[in-house]
DNA sequence: GCAAGGTC
């Protein structure tokens, strides 16, 4: 059996096709692993690299004494298995196999995975031979010609691409650890460190040090109005900026009339259709539409998973000869995009565009296949799809050509000009809007005509601080520095982000992001810069082409970090006081209202607050909504009042929150609360504020003296108003009771949140759970519950009310759950039934159940039922045992018979209306009890 | 818990 493996599934599923026919394919999908069978061959894809190399077993503690980070460099290095269902799958196929091919792409990378999987191979058969197909495109010609003329693997390309892979395990885990063990720095904060994000998070740094460090200056530009034949036209000054205001101002009193026509220069512009998309174009492109790196690259993959565009990770700017532009043209004849593919036939143009990049284990991305608006489904992967759609036809599209004009003018002593642009041809500009270029059509001008001078301009202007980076820019410069790859660059900047190292689009570093970039320039500079790239690729060259090997490199790339770890211990303990102070500036907000002290957010567990760094002298503190609505970070705008920054909630996938500032937000909050007291207005709760008090609890604990001193009130003013206080705050304590209940019990639907049921519930009176278990269900049909809900919904309530009566009486918990089981949880009931049966039902001694009844009679002054003694009970219950069930006795004994003695005495009927058993069986019961007594 | 590189 012959077997081939290719990088991926999309490749195995095409390779099967082009070497049998898709008819003759058979396919199997079990889970992970899909494979494709024809004749005697199995062609399955991997999923990229199926291991990754990790350390031996031992280095997992971070904090290990034996172990630390610096052990790190020259710790062995394993490789395991990622994709254990793909792997089994194919030593399941390698051990039958005769001949296996690893088809991987034609790179690097490709390389590696191949030799993971002959190794793998190797593990299982040790014998078959096992060869390497290389093709430049996945065409049937290419696919058969390269598995026919199949060579060897490359062994010393492999090894390349492993030396690459160990540098990064290396370097990068050594250094993540030590400054992160360094900075005392948590599992959820900590600071990473690589060959490719640090140089990444550099450039931001180093864009916002520039930003910082700009000084701006002021400049002038001049133009004037004139118009020719009723058309109003601008001119500039040729001169530009003028930086002398001096100079300036001279040109300007030097503009004069007549204004005089001195050239007029016709030109021809060709104005080149673009080059293919690459991924880079393709970020680039998407940026402008809005949509972000990441998810542009999310949606092109789920495009491409679907059919409709090529694959979406290509550095390919030049598409293949295979490619057949006219006949894949027809695939848009009708459709959304007839009436442009019609334009581009009539525009074609020889051959398509070309960029400066061609490689050949991916065409650049185009559409495979048409889709209309609605196949295509949401609205980002439609303007994607549309945007890789018009790509391709500009790119097949003649260029564009326009007529340009220059006019200069001569006004008073002064040069000016005027320049405008016509399009002659529009070209692929046709198809593709994206790109505008403004026409700017003038009237005809003839040398040496008079113009009048209609005004004239002299503008101040100051120069701009260079932009910080977007992300599809910062890609860009990543990709001309070398740094990442096309499938790794937007990741890379989504970490950066997931670190917070850096924040917003545009992009700017956060404080630790940049503490950490100078804590690794200072020390360990090799890891910031794009340098370390480029020689690891040199170094990747060498082992390649056989001039040096991949055990040369590594030791001496170990050696080299062993080096900077002589560095970075010896100034380890300032680099953790730089780094804590620093992420500490990051959660300091302002000025504590009460003390002066710093105010700081706060963590513990999920809840966070704003608390004084004066604690705990100093108490003051504002709670934030919990981390489960978004970690609370520091933002930038000031709050005037009081001086601290504001604050807002970030979680994944949600828009931010923003808080503002939280003191603002504490005082609003609170202030409602402190409406609820009778005495209580505006102006008072701003006194409170002034003194500092911004909670009902916070004016409880003052105390009546200092109070009084505070506002500057009478004690018993004072006194009354810390009552006051005490009343709203067991009414707020209540509320979140019923708010707590309400969230438990009512499901939440479109329009009824909990947050809103319980609003309702409370604007019509019932402010708490005792209260709901008192209401009329049909009061809660407005807060719209159905009326199964609402009845339910009161039930709970009574219930609830009911067992916390019960507890509070002294009936222990573990019992009040048998009572409650058994459906016992009303305490007037529970002193209304004979012990008896109340044993019975429950399974509780007689005597315990006595002793609760007495306890909750006389809370409530009721008269305490009957005592009875166990042996009473037994000697009762044990003869009636024998004749009847326990269904039957217990209603009996909850009525007070639970003896054949007290049985025979009952009347039967009135037995037949307390406990509902039928008369016939009372009676027999009655007649064996008589039977029993009379022995 | 660490990197960067594949791919889904």
């Amino acid at each position: 059996m012959h077997l081939i493996i290719a990088e991926k599934n999309i490749v195995a599923e095409r390779v099967a096709a082009f070497l049998a026919g898709k008819a003759k394919v058979q396919v199997t999908r079990d889970g992970a692993a899909a494979h494709y069978v024809f004749d005697d061959t199995v062609v399955m894809g991997l999923r990229g690299h199926v291991v990754e190399v990790d350390f031996v077993e031992g280095y997992n503690n971070w904090r290990s004494v034996e172990h630390p980070p610096r052990s790190l460099i020259n710790a062995d290095i394993i490789k395991k298995p990622t994709e254990k269902k793909i792997v089994g799958a194919m030593q399941k196929f390698a051990k039958k196999a005769t001949r296996v091919t690893i088809a991987t792409d034609y790179d690097t990378e490709g390389e590696l995975i191949g030799k993971e999987a002959y190794e793998l191979i190797r593990a299982v058969n040790a014998k078959v031979p096992i060869d390497r197909a290389r093709f430049s495109a996945i065409t049937k010609d290419e696919i058969v010609k390269s598995i026919q003329e199949a060579t060897a693997l490359d062994f010393n390309l492999a090894a390349a691409g492993e030396s690459r892979q160990i540098i990064d395990l290396v370097w990068g885990a050594s250094l993540t650890r030590f400054l992160s063990i360094t900075a005392h720095r948590g599992a959820d904060s900590i600071l990473s460190v690589g060959r490719v994000q640090s140089p990444t998070l550099a450039m931001i740094v180093d864009r916002e040090r520039e930003i910082e460090a700009f000084v701006p200056t002021k400049y002038w530009m001049l133009s004037l109005a004139t118009e020719k034949a009723g058309i109003g036209v601008e001119a500039r000054h040729i001169h530009g900026r003028f930086t002398d205001p001096a100079e300036a101002k001279a040109a300007y009193e030097a503009t004069k009339a007549p204004v005089k026509v001195t050239d007029v220069i016709t030109g021809h512009k060709i104005d080149r259709a673009p080059a293919p998309l690459d991924t880079t174009a393709l970020i680039v492109g998407a940026s402008r539409l809005g949509i972000s790196a990441s998810y542009a690259m999310n949606r092109a993959e789920d495009l491409y998973m679907r059919g409709f565009i090529s694959y979406p990770r290509t550095d390919n700017t030049v598409y293949p000869k295979s490619l057949k532009i006219a006949e894949h043209m027809e695939i848009f004849a009708h459709g959304a995009f007839a009436k442009e593919a019609g334009y581009v036939k009539d525009h074609l143009r020889s051959v398509p565009t070309r960029g400066k990049k061609e490689t050949t284990d991916h065409p650049p991305i185009y559409p495979t296949s048409h889709a209309n608006r609605e196949e295509i489904g949401d609205d980002v992967s439609w303007k994607l799809y549309e945007f890789i759609v018009r790509r391709f036809f500009a790119t097949i599209c003649i260029d564009a050509e326009w007529e340009t004009l220059k006019i200069n003018l001569q006004a008073g002593f002064e040069p000016y000009t005027i320049t405008g642009g016509r399009i002659l041809e529009p070209g692929w500009r046709g198809v593709y809007p994206y790109s505008k270029a403004e026409e700017n059509i003038l009237p005809e001008f003839t040398v040496g005509e008079t113009l009048p001078l209609l005004s004239k301009n002299s503008e101040e202007k100051e120069t701009q601080p260079p932009a910080r980076y977007s992300q599809s820019r910062l890609i860009q410069r990543m990709e001309e520095l070398g740094l990442g790859t096309k499938s790794t660059r937007h990741e890379v900047i989504s970490k950066l982000a997931g670190r917070k190292y850096i924040e917003g689009n545009p992009m700017k570093p956060t404080i630790i992001g940049r503490a950490v970039t100078e804590s690794l320039e200072e020390f360990a500079g090799t890891i910031t810069e794009p340098t370390m790239t480029k020689t690891l690729e040199e170094h990747m060259g060498d082992i390649a082409g056989g001039k040096n090997t991949i055990d040369k490199v590594l030791s001496e790339s170990r050696k080299m970090l062993s080096g900077i770890f002589d560095d970075l211990e010896k100034n380890e303990a300032a680099i953790g006081r730089d780094l804590m102070e620093r992420t500490r500036e990051e959660q300091t907000i302002g000025p504590c209202p009460v003390c002066g002290k710093p105010l700081r957010i706060k963590r513990v567990g999920s809840s966070q607050f704003i608390g004084c760094s004066g604690y705990p002298d100093c108490t003051f503190n504002a709670g934030l909504p919990p981390a489960t609505w978004g970690n609370a970070v520091k933002m930038n705008e000031v709050c005037e009042i009081h001086g601290l920054n504001h604050v807002q909630l970030l979680r994944k996938g949600a828009p931010a929150w923003k808080i503002g500032c939280p003191l603002c937000s504490h005082i609003k909050s609170n202030t409602d609360a402190f409406l609820l007291m009778p005495a209580m207005t505006e102006e008072g709760v701003r006194k409170l504020n002034a003194a500092h008090i911004y909670t009902v609890s916070e004016l409880i604990s003052r105390g009546p003296a200092v109070l009084a001193k505070n506002l500057g009130v009478t004690t018993s003013a004072a006194e009354k108003l810390i009552r006051e206080a005490e009343e709203v705050l067991a009414l707020l304590k209540k509320r979140t009771e019923l708010k707590k209940f309400v969230s438990k019990n009512v499901t939440p639907k479109r329009g009824r949140g909990h947050s809103k049921v319980s609003a309702a519930l409370i604007s019509r009176g019932i402010a708490d759970v005792e209260a709901l278990s008192r209401a009329d269900p049909q009061d809660l049909l407005e807060a719209k519950l159905s009326e199964a809900e609402a009845a339910s919904l009161v039930a709970e309530a009574k219930s609830l009310i009911n067992i916390t009566r019960m507890k509070e009486y002294g009936v222990p918990a573990i019992t009040l759950k048998k009572y409650v089981n058994a459906g016992f949880d009303d305490p007037e009931k529970f002193v209304s039934v004979h012990p008896a049966g109340l044993s019975l039902a429950t399974g509780v001694s007689v005597a315990t159940i006595c002793n609760h009844q007495k306890l909750v009679a006389e809370k409530l002054c009721r008269p305490c039922p009957e005592k009875i003694s166990k042996a009473a009970f037994d000697a009762g219950i044990t003869p009636l045992k024998k004749k009847a069930d326990p269904e039957l006795l217990t209603p009996l004994a909850l009525a007070g018979v639970y003896s054949p003695e007290l049985l025979v005495k009952a009347d039967v009927k009135t037995l037949k209306a307390v406990t509902g058993i039928e008369e016939k069986q009372i009676a027999d019961l009655q007649k064996y009890a008589k039977k029993v007594t009379e022995k």
